[in-house]
DNA sequence: AACGTCATTGACGATTCGTCACTATAGACC
DNA sequence: GGTCTATAGTGACGAATCGTCAATGACGTT
């Protein structure tokens, strides 16, 4: 095809198609049935090249994971947009999330898994780099907005706790529930009755009025502010879940 | 050896044989480079006797994070005899959770391993169940307190949320605090000066406070109620883990 | 047109998996 | 105590998967 021509551009083009054929295929067969035969058979290289690109299955499942932080990276950059008090932007943020999630269910499903030890374990070094500078790009999403509360006056950090320790603890709060909810999400009847998106709302709102970041839940009513701020902020995507047969309950 | 003797009593001490070799063999090697030919050769059985226990190797890795929650009930239930109010018994039975990730590493480590999607895929439909028993288990601790709490007049349950979805919520952001620090379990400094011990008490602090468990922490120093507590019941876990060079920062 | 360079290829050896035909043994029955 | 049977246990083997590397070919250079 083109010997010599390297260029980092069309490298990483390629990366995106391997990584688009491999989703594709995931849309299909699960995680644990994935193979990098049946990898190459979806895509017009040959093991050798893909390999060039991933050095196993597990440093190509990190590169999902990293592919699914771009993805989100961008779906918050639109949600903080939101007009309103610095809470309800927080707020907004965490939603895009969950839109991520319901928009991309097996991007979602597979960057999960990108997160367990046995993957890790054998990604490559500079991967993981990326990984932990892309975390540190959406993290600093979430310290924006914190600052704002700080400077209007509605957020004041708690004791003995950094910016950065509230905004991971968000986040991995936010994690957990999404982690654990994860398998119903084709389902839509929850886990025992628990729906994802319901969940998520409950924690988001427990952290921020554990934090005590004005107004509390007590005094505002955030389930409208965020159905109408997602009507508004994502209604293509909204329309697409929907179309999908997967209605937000909130 | 024995042909006609198929007592359940020996097949489950097998199996636990079996998994605490493998617990043995991961704190050398990595679960990514953990294979049934290993664990075989670590075992006095046969390749075909392991199979007969474990499907797989995901099957057996499920295996472990079950044996992992019957570790915690076992530490949840003295957490739970801690004197003191609701939200400080809640507080300890938490923090019985941050023991146990300390106390046994590798077990803990693995355990985590057994909730990707990836490993849940390939694990037998009964260990799934005998999973979602144990979940149920260690959900209904909480319920108790819970209860207590309402009982005692320090708790009122949040507007649309059940005392199942408290329970939950609390559990899935003190897991996702875990999953997301792990990395450093052994190197001690945390990840960007994160100590897992530390975002852990944030996030239960925080989250009880979001609920509006009184005494808010405000008005209670936790921090020093949760030290005594340790040392009280977990006086013999404390030593091991120190003992090991590891010190709780609280 | 001959050469050098480098991306690409896919066949192959190595590893790992999971099965199954066979062996061993404890008890039943005569 | 000898024989028979049912079941636990074994490990060699075929199948699947992995990751490599010697060979190929496309293109720029001389």
């Amino acid at each position: 095809m083109s010997p010599r021509a390297l260029d980092k551009q069309s490298l990483q083009e390629r990366e995106l198609e391997i990584i688009e054929a491999t989703l594709l295929l995931l849309e299909e067969i699960d995680v644990s049935q994935l193979t990098m035969d049946k990898i190459v058979a979806q895509v017009p290289y040959s093991k050798g090249t893909v390999y060039g690109h991933f050095s196993c299955k597990e440093d190509l499942l990190s590169g999902i994971g990293n592919y699914a932080m771009h993805t989100m990276i961008g779906l918050f950059s639109r949600a903080v947009e939101h007009k309103g008090s610095s809470r309800e932007r927080y707020q907004a943020m965490s939603f895009a999330y969950l839109i991520y999630a319901l928009l991309k269910p097996a991007l979602f499903r597979t960057a999960l898994c990108s997160k367990s030890p046995s993957v890790i374990g054998k990604t490559s070094p500079e991967r993981i780099q990326e990984h932990e500078a892309l975390e540190h790009r959406l993290m600093a999403l979430f310290f924006k907005i914190i600052d704002d509360g700080i400077a209007d006056g509605s957020l004041s950090l708690p004791a003995h706790m950094s910016k950065q320790q509230v905004s991971f603890t968000g986040w991995a709060s936010g994690y957990g529930v999404i982690i654990m909810l994860n398998d119903d999400l084709n389902s839509c009847a929850g886990r025992h009755g628990l729906y994802l998106e319901q969940e998520f709302f409950n924690t988001t709102t427990i952290f921020l009025d554990g934090l005590n970041w004005h107004p509390l839940s007590s005094e505002r009513d955030y389930r409208s502010v965020i159905k109408s701020m997602l009507e508004e902020r994502f209604a293509d995507e909204l329309e697409v879940i929907r179309a999908r047969g997967r209605q937000l309950v909130l």
